[in-house]
Parts: structure tokens; sequence; C-alpha cells
RNA sequence: GGAGAGGUGGCCGAGCGGCUGAAGGCAGCUGCCUGCUAAGCAGUUGUACGAGGAAUCGUACCCCGGGUUCGAAUCCCGGCCUCUCCGCCA
């Protein structure tokens, strides 16, 4: 959630940044309402103020065993005419909350303007692409063949986009959840977080997704809870309406989570076997920092996530969101995307971001200096670290052999007890 | 799901419809004092919105939302949450 004081500041700026993002179009309307709230605001605390002052005398005249009706019968009046500002306040509170809540986070200034990811740009590429003496096949056809993830039975079950994980390709996906896990608890000390997989629309609004994206995640009618898009959700809220002490900052967590996503209006896009599905596993980081160090701590982020593809040997770009492809809450984004040899392409297995305070604001997640004592809004970032289906994809393509087999990475070895593939098929 | 208890400041905890932004304690900060440590004495310490260059001032906030009243932490209604007991259950 955007500053309106800032707003009120400096409209320019937030013009500027609105519309990089493309919705500077509710800007003046929530210009206009915020100084229509102002002046009734002010006027119903003049009243508040006399009200406050005779309700004293009353008081004392009571105390006295003198008359107060001509003073109670004049505040009678004030009261319903406070009452009538309070309500008008009301309405413009709602009308500019409506406003705000739907405004994206304005980019940071190193972030390049443009309006869609054909304007991203690559920063980086690990690695190399690897070459091959054989026909590659696809994730698919090695899963199938393999008898490691079942989509036919699994559909059956659920529905097109759940994926089913059998013997070695369950072990592996686990396998895969702790390698991640452990990486980052033991090599850069995030602690471990296991988070509810639900939660309310307080927690879904703390970190955006609500009200804009509800179309986006499982909803459960009769308890109003949402099925989480990302382990953000959950582990970014553990700190709402909470001020953390300066000290305890930077604050580092890491949690495995099951992600649900309708994907709704994604439909005819990469609709083939583990690129877009509709439950997946992922492990998350979430840092909470001072506003002073979120910038060093997005870019070791975006390491700590890399990390992850360098101890697998898998080739990777990381790429530079341009203003219009990032999402609604964030100011900056890295994707780090994942080289798939026979699909040939490069599927976004992270994506790393700092949001600064925007989503303090709406969680209320304060810190208080240890300076001056003062309060202020932490800044909240987040990396995946990694989402595992488009991983797999790049590790079951880049790690198949000529006879139709799958080589387990050295660093999950110790993981899956195995070091091949043979499959489930016999 | 049924029955009961309760939600007050960083924490614990008191609170008669007006003198309560809120007693008392703990913790923190400042000063004094004591050779050191511990203790003692005095003072001080919430958040948000608005006005002003600033010191400062006004308003709101005792889980949330309504209501009664000249006036609500305190009375009434609705909701949420926590705890205890019973039931059900992996």
């Amino acid at each position: 959630m955007l500053d309106i004081k800032q707003i009120r500041l400096e409209p320019e700026k937030y013009r500027k940044g609105l519309s990089a993002k493309g919705s500077e179009e509710k800007l003046d309307e929530l210009l206009t309402l915020d100084g229509e709230r102002r002046s009734i605001v002010s006027e119903a605390d003049q009243l508040k103020g006399l009200r406050n002052r005779v309700t004293e005398e009353i008081a004392a005249l009571k105390k006295n065993k003198q008359s107060a009706d001509e003073k109670i019968r004049e505040m009678r009046q004030v009261g319903e005419k406070i009452k009538e500002l309070d309500n008008k306040v009301k309405e413009i509170e709602e009308k500019l909350m409506d406003i705000v809540v739907i405004l994206p986070n304005i980019p940071h200034e190193s972030v390049k303007i443009g309006r869609s990811a054909e304007e991203n740009e690559v920063v980086k590429f690990w690695g190399e692409k690897p070459a091959y003496d054989f026909p590659l096949k696809d994730h698919l056809e090695i899963g199938d063949s393999l008898g490691i993830i079942d989509f036919h039975r699994s559909s059956k079950i659920s529905g097109a986009g759940f994926p089913m994980y059998v013997g070695a390709g369950a072990k592996l996906e686990r396998s895969i959840i702790n390698f991640m896990l452990d990486f980052h608890t033991q090599k850069h000390d995030y602690k471990e977080i296991f988070p509810p997989f639900l939660v309310n629309r307080d927690s879904a609004f703390g970190t955006g997704q609500l009200p804009k994206l509800e179309e986006d995640m499982y909803h459960t009618d009769e308890d109003d809870l949402f099925l989480i898009p990302t382990a953000e959700v959950p582990v970014t809220n553990i700190h709402r309406d909470e001020i953390l002490q300066e000290n305890k900052l930077p604050i580092k967590y890491t949690a495995y989570s099951g992600c649900f996503r309708r994907e709704a209006g994604s439909y005819g896009k990469d609709t083939r076997g583990l690129s877009r599905v509709h439950q997946f596993n992922k492990v998350e980081m979430v840092r909470f920092t001072t506003p002073e160090s979120s910038y060093i701590a997005h870019e070791e982020l975006l390491q700590d996530a890399e990390e992850i593809l360098q101890a697998l040997k898998l080739h990777y770009r990381v790429v530079s969101l341009c203003s219009g492809d990032m999402s609604f809450a964030a100011a900056k984004c890295y994707d780090i995307e994942i080289w798939a040899p026979a699909s040939q392409k490069y599927f976004e297995v992270s994506s790393v971001s700092n949001f600064e305070d925007f989503q303090a604001r709406r969680a209320n997640i304060r810190y208080r200096r240890n300076s001056d004592g003062k309060v202020g809004y932490v800044h909240t970032l987040n990396g995946s670290g990694v989402a595992t289906p488009r991983l797999m994809i790049a590790l079951l393509e880049t790690y198949q052999t000529d006879e139709g087999k799958v080589l387990v990475p050295e660093a999950l070895q110790s993981y899956t007890g195995f070091s091949l593939i043979k499959g489930e098929n016999g």
C-alpha cells in the first residue's frame, strides 16, 4: 500500500511511478478525496474539542448541584453534527481505501521502464547450454517412460494441473525440497518455518493478493480461508501488527509449502506437463530488513537462490524485470530462468523481489529504531529458492542419458540414496 | 459441535458512566547517590491522524463493529480471537 501522505507531498513522483506500472488514472481522484477528508476531519475535531470542554463543565455543574440543562441541550445538537461529519469522513475513507488498495507499488529508480516481458533485461548467464550426441526426450516423455510422474491418474483424481510423482520421482521431489531447506538454513542462516497452508483474509491482504488477485486463489467458502499461492503469504504475515526491535533485524526465514494457484486467465498457455500447474511445491525465502539495507539484501537473496542451481549444476540466466512486467507489490524484481535442453526454453523457477514498505504498510509490520526509539515500517523481500516443477523439468531433461534414464545430481544423492533413476516400469 | 471464563500500554495487572491516555508493578531511559556489584532516591517513557518552521497544540485509540448518553475502557447488541471442560477425530 502506498502512503497517501507521501503522494500528497510528491504527486508527480507517484504519477510517474504509477504510469510506469500502467495504473496512474486514479491518482487525481485520490488527491481530491484526501483533501476533502482532511477538511472535514478538521471541522469534526474542532466540534469534538468543544464537546469535551463543555462536557467537563457539565460535570462540574452537576457536582455543585446546579442545572446543566441548557448546555446539555446545546451539546445534543453538537453531537448530532459530529455524528454527521464522522459519517461523511467514513464514507470518504472507504472510497479512498478502495483506490489505495488497488494501486500497485511504484518501481525503484534502478528499474527499467517498460510495458511487458519483451523489455526485460537479461543481466547474467551462469553455466552453458549442455550438448548431447543423442536425441533428447522432453520431461513429459521421461516422466512417463520411467513411470515417475503420473499425469493420467492425477487428472483422474483431481483434474489437469495436479502432478503426481511416483516411486523414484516422489523420492526425488522430496529430496529436492529437503536439500534446499538444508542449504538455506545451514549455509545462509535462514530460520526454517513450516507454515499453515490456508490463510485468512487479513493475511492475503497483507502481502497484496487481495483484493486484486482474489480470483487467482482457491477459496474455502465455509470458513473464508484461502489456499496459499506461495509460502510468502503466511511467512510474511508472521509479524503482521508487530513492532520489531531494530537489533532483531534482519530476520531471515525459509519455508517449504505446497502452493495452490487457480491460474485463471492463463488457459492455453504452457499447458503441457509441469510448466504450469495448480499445485506445486516450493521453498521460499523471506526477509525483513531496515529500509537502508533492503537493496543489499535483495542482491543477497538473488545469490542465495542462484546457489541452489549452481549446486545442482544447472544452466540458468537472471532477468531484471521492467516496470510493466513486475508484480503488483514489487518495487524491484529479478527472475531466475532455468534452461531445459529438450524443450529448448528457459523456465522461470524463482522470482526475487523487494517490496520496500509496500507489504509492511498493508500488514502493519514496523520496527523500533535503535538510534531514536521511533517506529517505522520495515522492508520485506522474498525469493523462491526455488519452485520445484520447472526445476524438475530442467533436471530431468539436462541429466537424461542415451538409455532414457536420469542421473541424479551429486548434491542430491545423499538425499535420494540413489544416483541413477532407472524407472518404475521395470 | 456443546458448556463456561476472558480479551486494558513493551510485559504483568487495577479500573465507581465524568477528576483515566489510563492506578500499581516490571522493563527501558535521564539525573543524583553509593569505592565496585546489588540496592536506593527523583524524574521520564504509547500509536495514528490533523494544524504549525519549531517548541507545541487539537482529535482519536483500553480486541473489532454498531448502539444508549451532554459524556463510554466502564452500560447494551453483534462479531472475532484465546483459554478450560465435554464430544468428535488423524
